[in-house]
DNA sequence: AAAAAAATGAGAGCAACTCTCAGTCAATAG
DNA sequence: CTATTGACTGAGAGTTGCTCTCATTTTTTT
């Protein structure tokens, strides 16, 4: 069993944040100790990774509220739950693709500033374009 | 030169996300029109595509705002921007990170399911650990 | 010249935390 | 056996960064 600390560092949410989750009603196994204390076991701990996983990916309170509700259904509800993780795995998907994008933008900047610093330039020598910006400071 | 529209489409951010980031002070160079109406030309977009990368690498307002300007002041500026690309970069390769542990619980999930449905399992079977869940719900 | 489409700023509203605070309870130090 | 330290509690205020509404003005279309 563990408090919502141990669950705080192995899950890498703050305890602030896990009590809110909890209180939103997205734990509901949770035992309590005599004198009110939240005691998690490795289930619980299972649904926090996964309310972790779905919120990352950008996935509502309300959608992941549903999603709860559902498994607490029972297995006639599976193929609706399966659409949410394939929704979700989608999301998922396109945010790797736009950060992989902006990586490509932050790693333009980094050449640029590079370029800068190693010769000496002016910073109104746009790489990107490759042109020089007339009268204007590059961002 | 671009209406906010235009800057909207052409960038994927929305008109009123823009004018809150105007507000903000992000872009310093915008004219306008005789009858107040915002005009951006290409260098203008240029930056409203920097803030949306920093702002997706979960950069806070308060440090774009810092890096804005690091630009308007000039080449004297240029180490300390490069320490904000360099960290921006590290943030987006560990969320890039995250997001593709998150895609490995999710095509666990999305395994666990569609073994559910093909053959008619109950969902008390968690293939993560491959043991059967005793009286609880998997989630 | 009228109707429809776009733009404006001010400000209300919202999601999802994040933090503060007063208070309970348990454990260890003296 | 008290006293202090420290984890935990719920209630609720505060924060960030949008997001939306609204009344008004401007532009475009017909």
């Amino acid at each position: 069993m563990y408090t919502i600390k141990e669950v705080a560092e192995k899950t890498r949410v703050s305890e602030h944040t896990i009590r809110f989750w909890a209180k939103s009603g997205f734990f509901p196994f949770i035992k309590r100790s005599h004198t009110n204390i939240r005691l998690f076991d490795d289930y619980d701990l299972e649904w926090v990774k996964i309310v972790k996983c779905l919120r990352v990916a950008g996935v509502e309170s309300k959608e992941i509220k549903k999603y709860i509700e559902l498994c607490l259904k029972g297995d006639s509800t599976v193929p609706e739950r399966y659409n949410i993780i394939m929704r979700t795995k989608e999301k998922t998907r396109e945010q790797i693709k736009e950060l992989m994008e902006q990586m490509v933008l932050l790693e333009y900047k980094e050449a640029f500033y590079q370029n800068i610093m190693k010769n000496n330039l002016k910073d109104s020598w746009n790489p990107i374009n490759n042109i020089q910006i007339e009268e204007r400071i590059a961002i």
